[in-house]
DNA sequence: AAATTATTTCGTTATTTCGCGAAATATCCA
DNA sequence: TGGATATTTCGCGAAATAACGAAATAATTT
């Protein structure tokens, strides 16, 4: 995974507000469909609308709720696709788990230079 | 952890200059002593000056540099000691286990409100 | 004590981000 | 076709952030 789009996704879970969609969209229900192509796609699950809902109490979409779900898919943590009216939301299971095998692996993607670097 | 902390961490990851440091400090030689108290702090390691170097290229200390391993530390991922002149740094890998664990675990830490959120 | 080295803090400037409301877009229903 | 619903895009102002150089602090050497 390339630095530039761990940071990216790291990015995206550092605010408040992103991480707690995040939060909900991981204990939700979120049944998803994985294609040929190994393509990730929500089958069901909520709304953009039941994600607002929920974040912030008022039952009308709020645009910077919209805005932050669209970073979050931005950085591959989310997908969204259309079901009728609705946005479909779901976690991207594969680009979590790299994130956290990231995390878990140190130096996994970086050659190693340590040895001349301490003092 | 809570997910104000969490933020925090996954803010301090989320830029490229801070991402690049933590690497860095990760693959490096970093020997560190653990406490009785249970604190981590470092043995050996590269200074603030070594990662400048590191990153930058320049051989003089950069105060931006300074800035990202100080943010990095107010979220609790790096250590920094005194050792003389220098300042020592480390990873804090306790905290960045508890972030592995964090994305690796589902809703670890949020009731599950599952169930009556799909549509 | 003065000079030197290593690092942080401060003040400034340019850029980015956040939250908001209004307008635009997409889909469905009558 | 004309609404109604769900969501995104746009434009704004305020607040946060990033990079930079200069000054300040801390420890060492002479």
């Amino acid at each position: 995974m390339d630095e530039e789009k761990t940071a990216l996704m790291f990015r995206a879970l550092g605010d408040a507000t992103r991480l707690h969609i995040f939060n909900f969209l991981r204990v939700c229900c979120c049944p998803v469909a994985v294609e040929d192509t190994g393509e990730v796609r929500p089958v069901a699950g909520p709304t953009v609308g039941d994600v607002c809902c929920h974040i912030t109490g008022a039952d009308r979409i709020n645009s910077t709720i919209s805005h932050h779900i669209k970073e979050l898919r931005l950085a591959g943590l989310l997908t969204v696709e259309r079901r009728g009216k609705n946005m479909l939301c779901g976690i991207n299971h594969k680009a979590v788990d790299a994130l956290a095998a990231y995390l878990a692996e140190p130096g996994a993607d970086e050659p190693d230079t340590g040895g001349d670097c301490c003092t």
